[in-house]
DNA sequence: CGGCCGCTTGAACGTTTTCAAACTCCGTGG
DNA sequence: CCACGGAGTTTGAAAACGTTCAAGCGGCCG
């Protein structure tokens, strides 16, 4: 639970590449800009517990988070990622239960922390900023409806196809083709919702039919179509 | 899609049991009721189709909806239910997105329908309403991150017990301690995510080991909390 | 009365999980 | 510098679970 004693850059801490923000008033900015509490965070260090009450959300600026429930024998199910002008934790406090979720750092990054009754009161007078909120809640409900349909009808081969898809289409390829994200196996396994002996079966497989290509946890993405196509996306 | 010709009586068509208006102001509420469209909706009838723009929301006065989307080769997934006091549709409004789930009517009743430029305008003037619609959003978003969850980790067996539970906790037991809610074999496969024959033989599973007795579409519950325990809820 | 839809059961099949074991990589401490 | 330990990965084999197909039954609606 350590942190950097340094404290992130002025830059570093900007909010302005989170698009909720935008409706903000220069007053309301300033407010937030005072109340922020921004912090370097490593890898493995856990923002909030599935369960605790939540004191505040945070503004990712740089790393990645990713944002599960635990469930029966401890086992993992992925939910979510957040990224580079995503937020998290918003949900609870709006409405008003507790975390239901667990959000653990997985890359290094820059985090901005803003306590709930900034958010409250930011949602209460300014409609716009409200209004941005409640959109990015009812798109993230249609995600999750989709997901629903997925697990309960793919088969594991299919949504792993597509788990692959989705992350190419979240944080992309470098020049090489390669995801631009590091998961273990088991991580993997916990989107898919699967064992881990599944995911690497079927990954092996997927390299055997020319889909991808294995280095590790480096992933190449050779066949973009034949994958949608297997995804059934 | 054919609809009664009787318009329900002014009583029936009061929206003062669904909460998500209490803070509407009496000049709203009169707006409200000025552009409401309330009908008799019979079963079977379709409210909205997935994938069409949404006009509207709607709020179920009387009856049950269900709400779901249409996975490979026309499997349902059953999302949701929605009945008095509950709406529906308002997702796709308030995130511009078309709609991601079909409705339909499987329980008769009264249903009003209110345009989307008035739950836009409501939710842009006043913030305890726009918050009330947030908090609603969040918590449906809550629920799905859950239901992903279990679908996800849990065995059929293990779904079957707890969608019995959470079918009790929706639409409550009449005195006969029988689930006030009749779905098809193939509807409670459809919410649990499985085939249609594996529900039947669980469910006759369950009334050898005593915990349901079963009278058509009938399911009278026996043992509330070996059903709990089953389901890990 | 016929036909359709929903329900039920059996049996075979396929997929996925589980358990066990071995191997690799990497960082730590002797 | 190397051995050790641990976490993550890989593979195999057996077992469990759930689906699919096929067939028959029953009740209800037209």
């Amino acid at each position: 639970m350590k942190r950097s004693k340094h404290i992130p850059t002025e830059e570093e801490c900007s909010l302005n590449l989170h698009s909720i923000f935008k409706h903000l008033t220069e007053e309301e900015m300033d407010m937030v800009n005072f109340e922020k509490e921004c912090n370097y965070f490593k890898r493995a260090e856990i923002l909030y517990h599935e369960g605790r009450r939540m004191t505040g959300f945070y503004c990712v600026n740089k790393g990645v988070v990713k944002i599960y429930k635990t469930g029966i024998d401890g086992k993992e199910q992925i939910i979510a990622f957040a990224q580079r002008g995503n937020i998290l934790g918003y949900r609870s406090i709006l409405s008003n239960e507790n975390a239901c979720t667990t959000a653990k750092v997985i890359e290094d990054g820059i985090l901005c922390y803003l306590p709930a009754h900034l958010l409250l009161e930011l949602v209460n007078n300014n409609p716009g900023f409200s209004f941005e909120v409640m959109k990015l809640a009812c798109q993230e409900l249609g995600e999750a409806n989709s997901y629903i349909t997925d697990i309960a009808q793919k088969t594991v081969r299919e949504r792993l196809a597509e788990v692959l898809i989705l992350l190419k289409e979240k944080f992309g390829l470098d020049s090489n083709n390669t995801l631009q994200i590091s998961l273990t196996r088991e991580e993997l396994a916990n989107i898919v919702g699967t064992a881990t002996e599944s995911v690497i079966r079927l990954l092996s497989e997927f390299k055997s039919d020319g889909l991808v290509e294995l280095n590790g946890r480096k992933i190449k993405i050779l066949d973009i179509q034949a994958l949608t196509k297997m995804g059934n996306i």
